[in-house]
DNA sequence: GCGATCAGTT
DNA sequence: CACAACTGATCGC
């Protein structure tokens, strides 16, 4: 939770994502997304009133959260009142005092957060220096590298303050796979489940309001199925969503909502309502995409299986030591603690410690003759303190090929006359297109193999439902979850073989991997009659204690190994022209998937930070504007090839003893020795302990 | 009746 | 614990 009160020391004058208590007297606001723990008293009758007593307080953000923000009537009062900034615009505001007259400019740039659509981070510019507001942020390594206006006469801005999410900032937090990596696990999943029948349907049990839509349209694109979901209006002038989405029920990928939805799910019964079709009942798997995915390891009959990689996928200490501000606060204080210690967790990685012995500088220097890099910032502070600032010589990446930068555009923003910016609206299909990102990383071309999907993949509607095909594979029913996250060039590919019955059961190989700590078989097999008698005897068990949690991941060193997920998938040809990451050198990422099951006894908990950290405007940015297109998302999340990203230092990689000490121990059922280390893993590792020892009790 | 806050769930 | 919600109880206006 954000504490966050809405004010930076530096401009308090403003408010950001908080609308209660002092932020009532703001001269302006500024909305970084359209969650809920973002919109604190922003439809308070207090602040409505303020509203209506003043002519000149705004709300600044995104055309796509202004345009989701005004989806709903609770905020309609606001309409006149929001001002939408483009992406990367430099953007002058007047921060008008009503009372006194009192005036002061302030510019600000809105970059791309890659949290959920129109997520953006805030980059002010006035008086008071250059301070970087993150909101919730998810972006993958090297991308702040890549945003231009960060940067300045080939260099990071000087930043006197950044805000921070500092959400993850906890080790326990460090392997986070990326979102290509969670989207392909899922796809894998999705795909095995509801290519056994027309009448096997995935439910994805979305909590947020948004920042699955990346999922969503992924997924739609790679099925040929719409998305089932409650509401779609809000993406009405979003067609690049809106197409992979449906309020028609008769679809095998859902993402409805419905406050009893975990209840119905033990009922076999979608939040929509359906239980069948065509009079044939449904088999249906949940699949709950959460960043909490170390988190919520906490329940008896959890199993976490983990192969870590060696880095997260993006990183508070790589996004903040690139930016090198003097200040930073962060906006999340976990509870155990305290804002001072997590500053001090940051102080590092913060300009004050990173040279504090002077350095030596020659005499004699002449007055610069400075190269004229035709950026129009006028207050541009790198200017004034080239020369005393250590800050890092960190040349911003070149995104863009005709990558000059011009003199930027300033609009200036009238506050009395907000009107002139409400077309923005209509700027919407360009703003999110990542379909075409992702067409670039699993081609929605191919078929299946097997059957004539390919002819559904290229409908529009999914409402004539999928022709179901006999599965061609040699164990024909249960599905091989286990293969999505094997390696295929070694033989300790073993993530899952090292458990009981995972493969060995021949025909019934999940049942033991599913199993809850009773032993009791928990089938997410095929046997469509097993599932449907199963459910009713769960009402009385309560599916919870039966469910397992399941933490898996793979250990796909080979950057490029993506086809490895195929082994023993029944759709040999699918993934075949999915582009191979390109082998670069300085990828030293390791992928990580998570997955955390459950369906109907189980439910499938997947992706980290994948699912709800949709980049939808920073996809169209790396699409249309920073990325050639011959990069896979893949590498381009994890790496760059232009630029150098340093690892994280503390990502060390899990030895394959310890995982498979791990493994021995949980397939045995033995409880697991805690060994307390002392260095920054030690959280991470007594954890994922834990975890396996309480899932084997 | 509405809103804010808190505790509890997922 | 911490995501990003929602539900229900309680209290105050």
């Amino acid at each position: 939770m954000s504490s966050f009160e809405g004010q930076m020391a530096e401009y308090p004058t403003i408010s950001i994502d908080r609308f209660d208590r002092e932020n009532l007297r703001a001269r302006a606001y500024f909305l970084s997304h359209c969650h809920k723990d973002h919109m604190k008293g922003l439809r308070a009758p207090s602040l409505k009133r303020r509203l209506e007593c003043s002519l000149k307080v705004c709300l600044y953000c995104s055309p796509v959260t202004k345009e989701l923000l005004l989806t709903s009537p609770k905020y309609r009062f606001w309409e006149k009142r929001i001002v939408s900034i483009e992406i990367e615009t430099p953007t002058q505001i007047s921060l008008v005092d009503e009372a006194s007259g009192e005036k002061e400019e302030i510019v600000v740039t809105l970059l791309p957060a890659g949290h959920c659509p129109g997520s953006v981070m805030f980059l002010f510019q006035g008086n008071n220096g250059t301070v970087l507001y993150t909101g919730d942020f998810r972006l993958a390594k090297g991308e702040a590298a890549r945003m231009e206006l960060l940067h300045s006469g080939g260099r990071v801005k000087d930043i006197q303050s950044v805000y921070l999410d500092t959400t993850f900032c906890d080790p326990k937090y460090y392997q986070i796979p990326s979102r290509e990596e969670c989207l392909r696990g899922i796809m894998e999943l999705v795909r095995n489940w509801i290519s056994r029948s027309p009448y096997h349907v995935v439910w994805l049990n979305c909590k947020a309001a948004y920042g699955y839509e990346y999922l969503f349209t992924n997924l739609s694109e790679e099925f040929g199925l719409q998305v089932h979901v409650n509401k779609l209006d809000m993406f009405r002038n979003m067609p690049d969503i809106l197409h992979h989405l449906t309020t028609d029920r008769d679809t095998q990928i859902h993402a409805c909502r419905h406050p009893k939805a975990e209840e119905y799910f033990q009922w076999n019964k979608l939040p929509c309502g359906i239980t069948s079709k065509n009079k044939i009942p449904l088999h249906t798997i949940s699949i709950k995409p959460s960043t909490m995915w170390f988190g919520e390891r906490t329940r008896k009959t959890n199993i976490i299986v983990s192969v870590s990689g060696e880095k997260p996928c993006w990183s508070i200490k790589d996004f903040l030591s690139y930016i090198c501000p003097v200040n930073v606060y962060p906006n999340v204080i976990p509870l155990g603690t305290t804002m001072d210690k997590v500053k001090e967790i940051l102080k590092p990685l913060c300009r004050s410690s990173q040279s504090t012995e002077p350095k030596y500088k020659p005499l004699g220097k002449l007055k610069r003759a400075r190269t004229i890099h035709l950026d129009s910032e006028e207050e541009d502070d790198d200017g004034l303190f080239d020369d005393l600032l250590p800050a890092p010589l960190r040349h911003k990446v070149p995104n863009h090929k005709t990558l000059h930068p011009e003199v930027f555009p300033t609009p200036t923003i009238s506050q009395n006359q907000p009107e002139k910016w409400r077309e923005s609206t209509g700027c919407f299909k360009a703003e999110s297109m990542p379909t075409v990102l992702w067409a670039n990383f699993i081609d929605c071309e191919e078929s299946n193999s097997e059957n004539e999907e390919s002819e559904i993949l290229g409908s529009a509607q999914g409402d004539t439902g999928p022709v179901f095909q006999p599965q061609q594979r040699a164990d024909g029913e249960v599905p091989q979850w286990e293969v999505f996250f094997k390696r295929d060039d070694e033989g300790t590919d073993d993530c899952l073989e090292n458990l009981p019955s995972s493969t060995e059961a021949g025909g019934s190989q999940s049942p033991k991997l599913f199993s809850d700590s009773d032993g009791e078989s928990t089938h997410i097999s095929s046997q469509a009659s097993s599932q449907s008698t199963h459910i009713s005897e769960q009402g009385s068990q309560g599916w919870d204690s039966q469910s397992d949690t399941v933490l898996l991941s793979s250990q796909d060193r080979n950057s490029g190994d993506i086809t490895s997920l195929n082994k023993g998938v029944y759709r040999p040809g699918i993934k075949e022209n999915i582009p191979a990451p390109q082998p670069e050198q300085n990828v030293l990422c390791l992928n990580d998937t998570y997955l955390d099951f459950k369906s109907r006894d189980q439910d499938v908990n997947t992706l980290p930070s994948a699912g709800e950290t949709t980049t939808l405007s920073s996809g169209k940015q790396m699409l249309q504007e920073k990325r050639p297109l011959t990069l896979s998302s893949s590498a381009d999340s994890q790496s760059s090839s232009d630029f150098e990203i340093p690892c994280t230092p503390e990502a060390e990689l899990p030895k394959q003893e310890h995982l498979q000490y791990l493994y021995e121990k949980l397939a045995t059922g033995e409880s697991i020795v805690v060994e307390k280390r002392k260095d920054i893993h030690s959280s991470y590792w007594s954890r994922l302990h834990q975890n396996i020892k309480s899932s084997c009790n």
